[in-house]
DNA sequence: CGTACTTTTGAAGTGCCTCAACGGTAGTGG
DNA sequence: CCACTACCGTTGAGGCACTTCAAAAGTACG
């Protein structure tokens, strides 16, 4: 594996992004991160129905939302990378509506419910950020929602790979085209609503009209703005800085 | 039309649900949604890239939140009723990701943007209903997301169905056993990723099932519970508290 | 009472699914 | 190093759910 946190706390990096971190709230998340605990691959964090109990964040590795429509159908919701909360929702909802799985191995810091109040209610900047943060996470999700309820499967997992290179782009876990993908095909099919079956036929699609090449979990993108422009990609929606963008597009 | 707010101010309403209002809280909205002015049906309240200006809330009327994919592609994301923050998102994101138009004609209290860090970031019971709010916000989403993900054209109706009369009987807009649909069949559609003419004929399989009718924009649900485990809802997802699940199901 | 919009119906096409089998690849133990 | 196993990805054939296009019927509104 690559270094796990290449630019120290994740958190920290994600929540910079908002533009509104100051000293001392990198100070209280590097605290609060301190004793991360290890967990394999396929460990599920969260069951679905689960009473609030504290909130756990992601230091390294990858994990996934999903629900359970019924036996044999489930959609997953969402990707979570090192930086992000895997249960703010619960922690002030009360209760789970869905279950988060490892995807890999990773590692896993515990804020007790004691403290959550701290963090998303005092009136500091740092509340401000995990607002941010949450909104960002919601952003994502009405995207998706678009992208699987409109586009055709070939535009809707050339989207999907999009926003995974930027996002792993963002956590440090992937170069400038491409990166290693966390995600089985099944996984993939899971995300954007098709069958594995299907999503195999639309990368090798994709592959042939040379937008893309996706192979030993592999993804390299060749030419960017060619791939964004067949699956109507913008990246307003993840809220990136300037800075970010244009990083992006170097 | 019925009235409009049948039990005071819907805002304050809606938050009781979270459990968390104070008195001084509904106070404070109450003043914050003094002046509520008029709007016709399709106004175009947020247009997409809009930078953030203010928070509108919904005071009566409904109106609807969607994502323009390409020309002639468009898709719903979510249903506003009275009590609904328009663009909370917008306010502390910076800029709004989609649009928000009226579905009716209704009414629209303006916070302006100086207000807003008054709102989110004091250390209240406010802020913290807010919270509530907006990661129920995001539970609806997901569960909406799963949905177009994994069910059938006649499951997935028939649970915006469900959905939509439970949402209306929140805010006094229904009766106990059906409700006046505010869309059209063509909103409908881009709500549940179909197309308008596959609705017509999903809705009328689903009368010929004897689950529903739907008809003149008067939706009629005859055994709730059967609705209910055809299309696998589930409320657990709009977390309400146990006095509305228990009125529901009377 | 005519006009515009919405819903319904039919017929034909296609995108994605299902089922089933084969091929690749990685890990394990002899 | 090869054989074995388990999982993952690929390919083919056939079916069905949903779409598209087009036209008629129903409904709302001045």
């Amino acid at each position: 594996m690559d270094q796990v946190n290449p630019q120290g706390n994740p958190m920290v990096r994600k929540l910079e992004q908002s533009g509104l971190l100051q000293e001392q709230d990198r100070a209280h998340l590097r605290a609060l991160c301190q004793t991360p605990r290890e967990v394999a691959a396929e460990t599920i964090l969260v069951h679905e129905g689960d009473r609030a109990n504290g909130i756990r964040i992601m230091m390294s590795g990858f994990a996934y939302r999903y629900k359970i429509i019924t036996e044999g159908r489930r959609q997953i919701i969402g990707l979570l990378v090192p930086g992000d909360f895997c249960d703010l929702q619960a922690a002030i909802l009360q209760k789970a509506d869905h279950f988060i799985a490892m995807l890999t191995p990773g590692s896993i810091a515990y804020v007790p419910q004691s403290k959550v109040d701290d963090l998303t209610f005092a009136p500091s900047s740092l509340a401000r950020a995990l607002w941010w943060s949450t909104l960002l996470d919601e952003s994502i999700l009405r995207e998706r929602l678009a992208s699987i309820g409109q586009r055709r499967s070939d535009e809707r997992l050339a989207h999907f790979f999009c926003e995974l290179l930027i996002r792993l782009q963002i956590v440090g876990q992937a170069d400038p085209n491409g990166c290693h993908v966390p995600f089985t095909q099944e996984h993939i099919a899971d995300f954007v609503g098709l069958t594995r079956v299907h999503v195999s036929r639309t990368v090798k699609e994709l592959r042939l009209k040379n937008l893309l090449n996706f192979k030993n979990r592999r993804l390299t993108i060749l030419d960017r703005r060619r791939l964004e422009a067949f699956c109507g990609f913008d990246p307003t929606y993840l809220h990136l800085m300037g800075e970010e963008v244009a990083a992006m597009q170097a």
